[in-house]
DNA sequence: CCGTATCCATGGTGATACTG
DNA sequence: CAGTATCACCATGGATACGG
């Protein structure tokens, strides 16, 4: 049985419905996951850089989601014994092997995105 | 600007992060929408057939998730005017556009589960 | 058969302030 | 610079009962 510890990191509920989808969703699912992913993809970026890069995230979230997917093992974190600190955030191996999952959600969301904004797709509730 | 109602269905917090997976999350985020779009993926099914396939599910988040569905446009329900009633949900020509991506989610998931299973990933806390 | 309505618990998230 | 600590909100989702 595996095993874990809190929240969100490997939700026991979604994992059972038999496609890897739920699984894959427990991981990237959260709030902030998506645009931590869609930085880091790119490369290793400090603490600092992140909460820069990603607008509105609080410290406490970014830290949150960046500890649960240290949790689950697709991101490592690096820490330089410097004055003033430095910590490093980056993929894993295992977080590289995302890469292919990230790139079609990232497409489909575009796509769906042009969908939308071409108005072919009126998205319900214009007059609710 | 898009406008939308409620709760997930096209969450305004996620859309602008500039790379669509938020957008994507968005759409098949939610408790029981994996579950119900790996249904779909392989055709038709009545209301009554997901209710029983999806082990767990209460009808209030069934019709729910699946209300929240129709309204981004990726899921169609189709109601049969007999009696007894009958009612079919599928995935919309749009919904079906998202193929390589449940694709690509269900491989990486399967993968996951996999690399823990066999051990090579701890899934921290084992001493915790 | 296919849902709605209602009530309620949980925890994910945000705001703010403080620390090594 | 890179975090913790606390408090509180409220949307998400669960249980149960009822309706066309």
């Amino acid at each position: 049985m595996r095993k874990e510890t809190s929240t969100n990191a490997l939700n026991e509920k979604m994992i059972n419905d038999g496609c890897g989808m739920a699984l894959s969703m427990s991981v990237i699912g959260g709030r902030w996951k998506p645009a931590i992913l869609c930085r880091l993809a790119y490369g290793t970026m400090r603490y600092g850089e992140l909460k820069k890069a990603i607008d509105g995230i609080s410290e406490r979230m970014l830290v949150a989601q960046l500890r649960e997917m240290e949790k689950d093992r697709i991101v490592q974190r690096i820490v330089y014994p410097e004055v003033p600190p430095r910590v490093e955030y980056q993929l894993t191996d295992l977080g590289r092997t995302m890469k292919p999952m990230l790139d079609a959600m990232s497409e489909w969301g575009n796509k769906y995105r042009d969908q939308i904004d071409a108005g072919s797709i009126e998205l319900l509730s214009v007059g609710e």
